[in-house]
DNA sequence: AGGCGCACTTTTTTT
DNA sequence: AAGTGCGCCT
């Protein structure tokens, strides 16, 4: 396919922004307007007409569209896409850095996740000292956002934990103590492998000419979420390499982690002799389901100024909004209504089940499994973040770097007789040695962990380049001890997961890279397996649904209590958060969209408008957005209550194994 | 004292 | 699914 047939499936305003002259561009564009087909396009169109494809960076958000804006690339373009590289800003940073670590400062450091974080915190904190503190947890929360939106500490406390406020110096030397202990130990968080960067950008003249002498072109999907400190990093580029963003503010929902949505309003002045475009016709919709979207948005209080029309017209199907006793009503619903629709002839993939958070999948799941429907779930815990995988790797990362404390941990405590003490003096000792070989005998002296089972990490380390068979090796050596760690816990169903760590290993030639890639984007279990049964419905969280869409979506739970949640009653700016949190979820159907939500009682007795009950406690912020829904946007129904007892919690309805694809 | 098993709660959202 | 708390065992 050639670039001119390309362009000619774009319309005018596509167009337009996909040929622009070399200058910065904001591309403002609404949900299902094109703004993938439109990144490509740039990509595409800068490729054809002379830019080489390598000094071209795309940045996405996600593995998966990054992989995605690549894969249509080349399909247009072919062998002349080849290099063409996109990421996350995450990956594209760590590849910097692993490329030149002495300009970064970060010579042998490792990268620890989220999980990581907490541990370390958590010994931080101490165990109850001070229970007034926030959890570790939270700590982790709030250093994060503190780096991400480089507010200090005391603003972060102020907007994010009034509460804690009072302990802010036990807090701050907690914080402290973390970065001195990262330091220590040579690792690096998600939020230093940008900041770092970032950084070095901003005061090293040569490491930025280095950078930027590399890339023409930077092209950044989902521009609205992309936070303070993602920021620093385009910033310090923008004068040598030419940028191409692309986002919609309606759509901005990670402000937690400090994404503000109004900042693509102050791209303009940020970027002098910037451009900004707009994209307003929506291709995916039919337009009784963007009635229900935009009237979502009209009824906020921020101006979002948007009214997607329907490129697609009018289909005369209603959205359905049914109404259910409980939880439980809900997702057998939800399934039997898949059930009708593949006995009319429709595909398993052609559904989408969108979830606030993968806790609430799990009535939704249960139902499924139980009337034998294929799914994948995309959203809940990841393969290399599950328990029994992590074991596993500990004994991988520990070779990489035999100073990784939390590594250790893991690995130690998982034999009979080390607990956390015992390990904790131990690697005391083990981090005062360099070698394996001296830390291994300091374990042989400490504790009764099985011979065999240290000489594992030896063979690791001979296997270090083969990291497949690396994998094997410890899967092996440890599957006894992991067998009765786990035998209460779904130990057949972990088991099957070696395999695809090992597989999802074969493409790796060193351990570091391995753990690395996985660690800053990983991989869902039915992603691996998605090869073995194609046919298959999605279940999928709101946050991870952003830029896919089906031709049939359910929406679960718009319940009074849940949208907005009551974790964001009373903060009018998260409030319209999970506004948008729910706009992003409605306008991913295509055809139909299928909204259920519980406690019908509520409507069927007369009471008090709960937003005038709203009012007179002195908020305009609404209580549940439903509220006010005018009766014409959807086909309603009530579902009157059954009587039955919920079959997913008898002891009898075990679940069953072996279903399709299912993994939870 | 340290480790371990059991019963209990408690879940936003993600790199 | 994982964290917490409690009581029992070594």
């Amino acid at each position: 396919m050639t670039i001119d047939s390309l362009l000619s499936e774009l319309n005018e305003h596509q167009r337009i922004a996909a040929t622009i002259p070399r200058e910065h561009a904001l591309v403002l564009a609404g949900a299902g307007c094109g703004k993938t087909k439109t990144i490509v396009a740039r990509a595409a169109f800068l490729i054809s007409s002379g830019t080489p494809s390598h000094r071209i960076q795309i940045l996405t958000f996600t593995r998966r569209s990054a992989s995605e804006i690549v894969e249509r690339v080349r399909m247009h373009l072919g062998d002349s896409a080849e290099g063409l590289k996109a990421s996350t800003f995450h990956t594209w940073c760590i590849s910097l850095i692993r490329r030149a670590p002495a300009a970064f400062g970060c010579k042998d450091y490792s990268v620890i996740d989220r999980d990581d974080q907490l541990q370390l915190f958590k010994v931080l904190r101490g165990k109850k000292a001070s229970s007034q503190l926030p959890t570790a947890a939270q700590l982790c929360d709030l250093y994060s956002f503190a780096r991400n939106t480089g507010l200090t500490l005391d603003a972060t406390l102020k907007k994010n934990s009034p509460h804690s406020y009072s302990q802010k110096e036990q807090i701050a030397q907690v914080m402290l103590a973390y970065e001195a202990r990262k330091r220590d130990r040579r690792y690096l968080d998600y939020d230093d492998i940008l900041d770092v960067v970032a950084q070095q950008l901003s005061s090293s003249p040569n490491t930025r000419s280095w950078v930027a002498s590399q890339y023409d072109y930077l092209l950044v999907d989902e521009m609205q979420d992309t936070n303070p400190l993602q920021w620093k990093l385009l910033d310090p580029l923008k004068h040598q390499v030419t940028l191409f963003c692309v986002g919609d503010d309606a759509q901005s929902i990670y402000g937690f982690r400090g994404a503000d949505f109004r900042n693509v309003h102050s791209f303009s002045e940020r970027v002098e002799g910037s451009r900004t475009l707009k994209l307003e016709r929506n291709y995916r919709s039919t337009q009784e389901i963007l009635n229900v979207s935009n009237w979502l948005l009209s009824e906020s209080p921020l101006k979002y100024g948007k009214e997607l029309i329907a490129a697609r017209g009018a289909s005369n199907i209603l959205p359905q909004l049914h109404t259910f006793a409980n939880e439980w009503e809900e997702g057998r619903w939800i399934g039997d209504d898949l059930l009708r629709r593949r006995e009319a002839g429709a595909n398993w993939r052609e559904h989408m089940i969108l979830v606030r958070s993968a806790f609430a999948a799990r009535v939704v799941e249960s139902s499924l499994l139980a009337k034998e429907i294929p799914y994948r779930f995309i959203g809940g815990t990841k393969l290399l973040e599950s328990a029994h995988v992590r074991d596993v790797l500990s004994v991988l990362r520990l070779v990489a770097n035999p100073q990784d404390e939390i590594g250790w941990m893991r690995f130690l405590t998982l034999w009979n007789g080390v607990g956390e003490l015992t390990a904790n003096r131990v690697i005391e000792h083990i981090l005062e040695k360099q070698t394996l070989e001296e830390c291994a005998q300091i374990i042989k002296g400490e504790t009764k962990i099985p011979p065999a089972a240290l000489n594992v990490v030896g063979i690791v380390k001979e296997l270090q380049n083969q990291v497949a068979m690396a994998v094997g090796n410890a899967v092996r050596a440890m599957e006894e001890v992991l067998a009765a760690k786990y035998r209460n816990q779904e130990w057949d169903k972990r088991r099957k997961d070696f395999r695809l760590v090992e597989k999802l290993a074969e493409k790796h030639t060193s351990i570091l890279a391995f753990i690395e890639e996985y660690l800053l984007d990983p991989v869902h279990v039915s992603q691996v397996e998605r090869l073995e049964a194609d046919d298959a419905v999605t279940i999928i969280t709101i946050h991870s649904a952003k830029g896919t869409e089906n031709e049939v979506c359910y929406v679960v739970n718009v319940s009074p209590g849940a949208y907005p949640s009551q974790y964001a009653q009373g903060n009018d700016d998260d409030v319209e958060e999970e506004r948008r949190v729910l706009y992003v979820a409605l306008t991913r159907a295509k055809n139909e969209l299928i909204v259920t939500r519980q406690g019908y009682r509520l409507w069927a007795e007369p009471r008090p408008s709960l937003s005038a009950q709203r009012k007179e406690e002195g908020s305009d912020s609404p209580l549940y957005f439903f509220e006010t829904l005018p009766d014409t946007l959807f086909d309603m129904q009530v579902h009157k209550h059954e009587g039955w007892t919920p079959a997913t919690n008898s002891p009898q309805n075990a679940l069953p194994v072996t279903v399709g694809i299912a993994i939870g």
